[in-house]
DNA sequence: ATGTCTGCAAAGCTTTTGCACTGAT
DNA sequence: ATCAGTGCAAAAGCTTTGCAGACAT
């Protein structure tokens, strides 16, 4: 009855069980540390880079080394709970592996990526092959100008262009 | 006739059109580095890494500055002759525009990136429009293992099952 | 003559590494 | 008691920036 209401903590369970025995398979030892860390990523709506969760983790009174986070995102790609995306920003970014089933549409302006469905393209790629390669997971990032900035760009070019007329009048005066 | 073994002199010639137009257009100046880079970005076959243009230039004895390469292709992006790509490894990777209508195979274990036509893909997104938003160009790419390293990690793999046996049998001794 | 372009060197950021201490097993 | 994990600081890589001199316009 609540279960839409409530943040699919069925899944999340789930994923910090699955990271449980990928640590007991691999000989990883189960630190607080990594726990928290974790729960943090999975709380994380989106995109999140590693300077993301070193401000989390310390909002949360549980400030953890640079190094242990890169070791534990490592981790967690390792055990495809995570998988690491490349906005185009110098940090490289990082997402939830069961979350974002999505196209990536990125913005050149703004630098914002927005993340929409496309249950079509979902269907083929799942059931597409390619030859002598295995796939794991794919990502489709669509790169152009998102309508706010379109809209905004196309304004200061028209002011751009009332200036220069303006210009062109005075040195003809 | 000799239009197959020809390496599509005509299509390179037009992007060297393109790029002088895209210069005047926007006041910036026609130098010799400019054209000399644009030749050997053009003669890259695939992706190729400002560290390879830079070593590139060397073989051509025309040495430029690492900071003349990062603008100079940086204008070949604006102008929309490249785009830059997200290899995963550190440094960015940039392709021709016009070339790569390829998805992209990324081996995670040996990090080689090999390009495959998909006219299906495509067709679909090229019919594709999203809302509120202006599409430039798009990336998909495919991680996953090639059948190489997938064979010799299989390989890897039951030599240290091998091995573990070995020791267990000593052990028990 | 003007103002952009280039090259050099230094700075900036993200990520990796080395080492000693801590703590899970 | 081990030996992997953590934190710190330093190093390493890639990219950007500031400035002086060179050069296309």
């Amino acid at each position: 009855m609540r279960s839409k209401k409530a943040k699919e903590p069925q899944g999340d369970e789930a994923i910090v069980e699955a990271f449980n025995e990928y640590l007991s398979a691999n000989n990883k030892r189960k630190t607080p540390e990594r726990y928290r860390i974790l729960d943090k990523v999975l709380a994380f709506p989106k995109l999140f880079t590693i300077e993301d969760l070193k401000l989390a983790m310390n909002d949360d009174k549980f400030p953890v080394s640079t190094s242990t986070l890169y070791y534990t995102v490592d981790l967690l790609v390792d055990a495809n709970i995570l998988r690491s995306i490349n906005t185009g920003n110098q940090a490289l970014a990082f997402e939830r592996v069961d979350q974002v089933k999505s196209i990536h549409l990125k913005c050149e302006v703004c630098g914002k990526t927005k993340l929409v469905k496309d249950p079509n393209f979902m269907a083929y790629m799942n059931a597409r092959r390619f030859a002598a390669f295995t796939t794991r997971y794919y990502n489709l990032t669509v790169y152009g100008t998102c309508n706010d900035c379109a809209r905004r760009l196309k304004r200061e070019q028209r002011e751009k262009n009332i200036n220069a007329i303006k210009q062109i009048k005075e040195s003809t005066k």
